[in-house]
DNA sequence: CCTCAGTAGTGCC
DNA sequence: GGCACTACTGAGG
């Protein structure tokens, strides 16, 4: 007779993430890795606030601080952030719907010192109609600048540039790549 | 500037 | 299943 496994041997089903943070122009950066990938990069205010919006996106998972582990990874976020001249190359473990997937992916696709729209990238999944789904993929987005939904704007630019509401920690970020597109093509 | 309806996906009940 | 949200859009004040 087996006997029931000892809680020890269980931990191994637990989800661990592993995080790292730095410091940015534009706030403190978080990267966050599982066994797949990266599962997060997020940025806020403070490093308690950006471990707490880790915390509260990934409830069932244990999070465990490695500043050594993510170090290169933080690093690879903070050399972007500072002079975009190429996308960030991270490993992502996509964790979503089948449609925020889809959707992230395709914001992956968008060059980088290029914008499209919300209902540009919803006709180019197939999904025509689904514009305002689009915009909750793109609020919900853990991988900021890895799925670089700043180059995700308003049809029309007037009305809102990026998030029409609140957090604009993005916005300088089109800015910046151009600007870093210049210089590197003068 | 404003509001409004139509819209599709998601999360919470 | 229902209901209430949206980093949307286009039309109409």
């Amino acid at each position: 007779m087996r006997k029931k496994p000892p809680r020890t041997d269980r931990q191994k089903d637990v989800d661990m993430l592993y995080y790292g943070t730095g410091i940015s122009d534009l706030g403190t950066v978080l990267v966050a890795s599982g066994a797949k990938g990266v599962t997060a990069v997020l940025i806020g205010g403070s490093r308690p606030e950006v471990i707490t919006d880790l915390e509260s996106r990934f409830p069932d998972s244990e999070i465990v601080p490695d500043p050594l582990g993510q170090e290169t990874f933080v690093q690879e976020v903070l050399t972007y952030i500072e002079a975009p001249q190429r996308d960030v190359d991270l490993k992502l473990d996509l964790r979503g719907t089948a449609f925020q997937r889809k959707v992230w992916q395709a914001v992956q696709m968008i060059p980088l010192g290029t914008t499209t729209t919300y209902a540009a990238l919803a006709a180019l999944i197939g999904h025509p109609k689904a514009i305002r789904a689009v915009g909750n993929a793109c609020t919900v987005n853990p991988y900021a600048f890895v799925v670089p939904c700043h180059r995700v704007l308003h049809s029309n630019p007037a009305l809102s540039f990026g998030h029409h509401r609140g957090n604009d920690r993005m916005r300088p970020m089109v800015a910046r790549e151009l600007e870093t597109l210049r210089k590197k093509n003068s």
